[in-house]
DNA sequence: CCGCGAACATACCGACCGGTCGGTATGTCG
DNA sequence: CGACATACCGACCGGTCGGTATGTTCGCGG
């Protein structure tokens, strides 16, 4: 075995990478300042990674996927009551964001999407999955609110799930542009009242 | 005189380069093929633009601005009944850009937003503008169809504005990543029938 | 008819990019 | 201990980029 593990070195590459990313975007980010930031070389990288394309899919694949898990699918996976669990998800990550200043570059996954999906289709059907899979686990989780009682049995679970989805790409990126946390608070309290609408007449 | 009027040199270089920024990013965008798209030279494009930072902001003035006003401005500058005329442009503009194949690029104005606000104030205070701009005009209209009664009294009209637009981003990003004009429609419906649910209950 | 500046064109520059390549250090294995 | 593999190093390459310096054309006031 090596002196230091093969996979410490992969890693801070590809987390120097997701950070590069996020920051300058995928083509506009250097390689020369991933090494650096990993404390690596261009050898190294070269090594354990084909080139800045592979580099670029094994940082979607092995970063922002479980990030899109950890942040947005783990918490509704298991809930009855979705709706309050999607606006604690809402209030909580736009809250942390804020207040990290991570926002003002946005949602690392889609920033990724919109830069890339038309240059790059290893990119495009990655992300593509990656936003199919977080619509689904919404709709799964509004469909097991309808037989729990806790959401309108004559909501159309599918576009409801579209919308909110949508609509965090919308609310982090008007934060982007904005820099402004109020109105990316406000348009997340936006989404929290039309999903409240998606709660029986009764419970309101 | 020269052969073409100079207006006309410097609108093909305005033209040519929103249209280079739309399809590959203002930072991957390159001048030579801005110059070469628009029939002109290197010299000519230094000579009307201080460089390829005041390109792009002339891009936006001057070509973006206008965009955002007939696309999405000048329909509901006069309606008092603001509902449908959203609509009725959300599913006019969907159907066109998924017709032209423009939409797998997104949105121009998004776009930029996306990419340059955490780089360039220039870029970010003029689009946060137009974005306001945006939210305000419909806000302004939603507010006019409350006083016509085309609009619930007791609908939020500023957080409404915000989620419309914000939803315009969601939705002309989803069509980007995903390519599929289906879902980008189903988004669009997604959010008239949020739409719908500002009109009175008498009215439905 | 002349000069003069605006409107271009052409040739070129240095910087930086992703990627390559010869070499080395540190193992493992028979 | 010799043969080989993995992990890593860093100088270097071709190419493209934004930008510039200089030359040329041409309408137009005098």
């Amino acid at each position: 075995m090596p002196a230091t593990a093969p996979t410490t070195t992969r890693d801070a590459l590809l987390h120097a990478a997701f950070a590069e990313f996020f920051r300058h975007g995928f083509q506009a980010g250097s390689l020369s300042a991933v090494v650096g930031a990993a404390g690596a070389t261009k050898g190294a990288l070269f090594h354990h990674f084909a080139g800045k394309q592979a580099l670029g899919h094994a940082v979607v694949d092995e970063v922002v996927a479980p990030l899109l898990a950890t942040r947005w699918l783990d918490p509704i996976a298991d809930t009855d009551d979705p709706v309050p669990a999607l606006q604690a998800s809402f209030r909580r990550w736009i809250a942390e964001d804020a207040g990290s200043g991570h926002w003002v570059h946005g949602c690392p996954m889609n920033n990724l999407a919109q830069e890339m999906s038309p240059l790059d289709e290893g990119f495009r059907t990655r992300l593509d999955a990656l936003y199919a899979r977080w619509r689904a686990a919404v709709a799964d989780a509004l469909a097991r609110g309808q037989r729990a009682g806790s959401v309108r049995a004559d909501a159309d679970v599918r576009a409801a799930a579209t919308l909110v989805v949508l609509a965090q790409q919308g609310i982090w990126g008007t934060g982007k542009y904005s820099q402004d946390p109020t109105l990316m608070s406000q348009a997340g309290e936006a989404l929290c009242a039309y999903l409240d609408a998606l709660r029986p007449t009764t419970a309101r």
